[in-house]
DNA sequence: TGCATATAGTACCATATCGCACTATATAGT
DNA sequence: ACTATATAGTGCGATATGGTACTATATGCA
């Protein structure tokens, strides 16, 4: 692959690393104190795709050690924001359910966020950002697929 | 804001922040034990501005804590691949500089990734980088400027 | 010059994340 | 049914990162 080339791609993962920190930094801005954006992102994700989901299933989603959702989860459990029930079919293990402080605490953010959205306007049409999103779908799509095959 | 319109920047964020997490993961698994994505990037940073910056420099252009550079160049100076020597312009303060050993870590782990990268043309070709990479530094940029103002 | 304020680096503590090991339960093969 | 293996969740320890407070030095201003 020549030099050239290969620059492209680390700058694309360069500019992606960089919007990955100030979008966190944005998006921080607007939780409560002692809420990160892993907290926002799991009650999102169970939004999305319904609770009711199981531990081993979010930290795989957002592919975190097991740990590290249970970690992330209790501290959702300790602000009233999700409830842990046991899986009727699965005596190991547990569900995961949205309460209405959970679903609340997620509009507050999303509200706050709009202000940010709207300054973004200026840099970034949504015109803009349909040429841009495919390609990154494309790009991410693939690149989680290959996440678990031999190098 | 329309919710249609809100839903573009939030896709785009999600988005944005799975790639870095993929990319992170793809990036660590080429470097040797013990070294992390943060240690590399603070190394390719030096390279491309130049060695002989200071810690508080390192640490604005990352957007990380003072403490968590002191960390990461901890790390680095451990590994023989920076040494920390006097600032003449300024008691308080210290440079950076690259050993040979630091320029290697650089060079081995750009090496590494190329097959990484050349199986992404499958996924991104170089042209669909081009009509992306624009976006996501104008993006980029005009957040970069706008993180310390007011909301 | 002298003093107030700002800045560079660091020690210390809190928390996020991860890997390892363990228990309880589930699943597969016989 | 029995046994071997796999999986779910968690306790524990290690490390990365961030915040606060401190010391030494720099800078700005009277």
């Amino acid at each position: 692959m020549p030099e050239h080339e290969f620059s492209k791609y680390f700058q694309l993962f360069n500019e992606i690393g960089i919007l990955e920190q100030l979008s966190r930094a944005m998006l921080e801005a607007r939780l409560p104190t002692g809420l990160l954006a892993s907290h926002f992102s799991v009650i999102n994700h169970l939004i999305r795709v319904q609770d009711g989901r199981t531990p081993v299933e979010l930290a795989r989603a957002f592919q975190v050690a097991k740990t590290t959702m249970t970690h992330t989860l209790s501290g959702l459990e300790k602000h009233g924001f999700i409830e842990m029930r046991a899986n009727p079919d699965d005596k190991r293990s547990k569900c995961v359910w949205l309460t209405d402080q959970g679903r609340a605490f997620r509009q507050n953010a999303i509200r706050g966020l709009e202000p940010d959205f709207h300054n973004l306007l200026d840099a970034l049409s949504p015109e803009d950002i349909d040429a841009t999103l495919p390609n990154l779908t494309k790009l991410r799509m693939f690149m989680d697929k290959a996440r678990d095959k031999p190098s």
